[in-house]
DNA sequence: GCGATTTACCTGTTCGAGCAAGTAATGGCA
DNA sequence: TGCCATTACTTGCTCGAACAGGTAAATCGC
């Protein structure tokens, strides 16, 4: 099974790279934008708890999408130490290309699984993205 | 399913970063030597085809297990371009303990899952992997 | 046999991802 | 109030991964 969760994983992300180039992003960063969009605003913290990231990928990545126009820094006013990174209104003409490519990757996925094939299939992986959760919070004591 | 898809891959990368690390190897390596020692020696170009990597990925990937001391690099002697990689001596101590990380991360995927949910896992998984490469192989056409 | 194409590999560059180490601001606690 | 651990973020490093471009050897077509 860990191999071919492996080789879904890298299809599934050459795939999205393939998408996404056409719209200008690398994959990664359009879930940052994903997150920004749907919920506004967010601290870099925030965006790396809710991506489960890291911090040192977040603050390279986010100033990528700043140099490319999509997202703004700006200073919090409660917490000198944060950053707030919000979207750009240049960035909603790229939400909707993204969403595009969201629902092909979506499409090239589930296409030929029935529904209930597609439904079993998420709680399957939600069900294994716990056991993973627990391996890898505790430190995995091999016994 | 998407998000579940980039969740999961994402765990059971840094799982198997976490189990590789204690063994010496970065993830995609073990990729590399599991190939060698089951197969014996194989030219570069070999790797990638069965790996679905990148020429220029194994090319870099090679020369770090070369100076980790884990294969050894032999010119062809039918094919003055090629190079043949082959698993060294030392290697195989490092083969067992690779084994032991691959089961634990298997194990760790698998836990709690009854057989035939596994088994239909691994069905479904190929025929996305199937998908995917339609996807990805035929530039997808965006129509 | 000779020229054009293909194949095998390498180097440079960009990017996500993770670890380690460092800075500065915050907040808790004695 | 003053110290100290925590938190937010940054920078440097190493890696895999992918693309572009480049070299040399092999192979195909004529």
């Amino acid at each position: 099974m860990t191999h071919a969760i492996f080789r879904v994983a890298r299809l599934h992300r050459l795939l999205a790279a393939q998408l996404l180039r056409r719209v200008g992003l690398h994959p990664g960063q359009e879930l940052v934008m994903m997150q920004l969009w749907d919920l506004g605003p967010q601290r870099q913290t925030d965006l790396v708890r809710l991506l489960g990231s890291d911090a040192a990928t977040m603050t390279r990545t986010v100033k990528r999408l700043e140099n490319a126009g999509f997202v703004r820094r700006r200073p919090s006013e409660t917490d000198k130490r944060a950053t707030i990174i919000e979207p750009t209104i240049a960035s909603l003409a790229l939400r909707k290309e993204v969403e595009l490519v969201w629902a092909e990757l979506e499409n090239s996925v589930a296409a030929g699984l029935a529904a209930e094939e597609q439904d079993n299939m998420i709680r399957v992986l939600d069900r294994i993205e716990d056991k993973l959760n627990q391996a890898v919070g505790r430190q995995t004591p091999l016994a």
